[in-house]
DNA sequence: TAAAGGATCCACT
DNA sequence: GTGGATCCTTTAA
C-alpha cells in the first residue's frame, strides 16, 4: 500500500502519479472493489477559484480537506452524485485530487448491480464503459457515500492505493469549470492516453 | 428562512 | 452535441 509520504507532497506532483494506481475499497459486507485510476483533477484550495476551499474557506462539508494527506474527501454534487477526492499535503493545507474515472478490476458484478440493477452479462457495450467513466458514476459503482467514507484514511485496511501499470499520461484543462475566472485555464486534469474509461479525450493536450 | 447555483449524468436528437 | 433533471450546501437577509 502506498505510504502517507506519497500523499503529503505538492498536489501537482501527486496528481499525475495517481494515474495507473490501483484503488481498493472493502465494504462492511465484505465486498472487495478494485479499480485502476485513469483520470484525475487537482484542486489547490487557497489559490483555486474552482475549489471548494478557495481562499482557505472552511465549512462543515469540506472539513476533510483540511486533514492530513491521504484522507478521503467525499462530497455530493448536484444533490445526488457522490465524488471522491484524495487529500494531499499536510494538516491545514486544503488541497486534493478528484478521482474522475477508473477502470474496473474486481467486483465488477457488484458495480453492475449498483449502477444498472442487472448483472454484467446483460449490459450493453456502452453500459459497461459507463460503469465508472465519470466522477459520479465511479462513486455510485463503488458505493461511495459521505457516511463512512468522508474523512476515511487511504492508509487503512479497507481503503488504500497500490502501484499498478501506467500508460502515457496526458494533461488538459479541467472539466465543468465555469468559462470565466483565471482558474479555467489551468492544465490540472491528468488522464491516461487511449483508455476507454476516460470520460473525455479533449483536443488540447500536452 | 429563502434563494441560488453546482468539480454531473442521462436521454434524446 | 444539447438540454433538462434534481436536491444539497452555502450565503445573505
Amino acid at each position: 500500500m502506498l505510504p502517507r509520504t506519497f500523499y503529503e507532497r505538492p498536489t501537482l506532483d501527486v496528481a499525475p502519479e495517481l494515474i495507473g494506481k490501483v484503488l481498493t475499497i472493502i465494504h462492511d459486507d465484505g465486498t472487495h472493489l478494485k479499480g485502476r485510476i485513469v483520470e484525475v483533477e487537482a484542486y489547490i484550495g487557497p489559490d483555486d477559484r474552482a475549489s471548494h476551499t478557495y481562499g482557505g474557506k472552511q465549512t462543515v462539508r469540506n472539513q476533510s480537506m483540511f486533514k492530513q494527506g491521504g484522507t478521503a474527501y467525499v462530497y455530493i454534487i448536484y444533490g445526488l452524485h457522490h465524488c471522491m477526492n484524495v487529500v494531499t499535503r499536510g494538516i491545514g493545507k486544503p488541497e486534493g485530487v478528484l478521482l474522475r474515472a477508473v477502470e474496473p478490476l474486481e467486483g465488477i458484478e457488484t458495480m453492475s448491480m449498483r449502477r444498472y440493477g442487472k448483472p454484467i452479462e446483460d449490459l450493453t457495450r456502452r453500459e459497461r464503459l459507463n460503469l465508472t467513466n465519470g466522477p459520479g458514476k465511479f462513486g455510485q459503482a463503488f458505493g461511495i457515500s459521505r457516511d463512512g467514507m468522508d474523512g476515511h484514511d487511504f492508509c487503512s485496511s479497507t481503503l488504500f492505493l497500490e502501484d499498478g501499470e501506467r500508460g502515457t499520461v496526458l494533461r488538459s484543462k479541467r472539466i465543468g469549470i465555469p468559462n470565466s475566472g483565471e482558474a479555467k485555464d489551468y492544465l490540472w486534469r491528468f488522464y491516461e492516453a487511449d483508455n476507454p474509461y476516460v470520460s473525455k479525450h479533449p483536443k488540447e493536450t500536452e
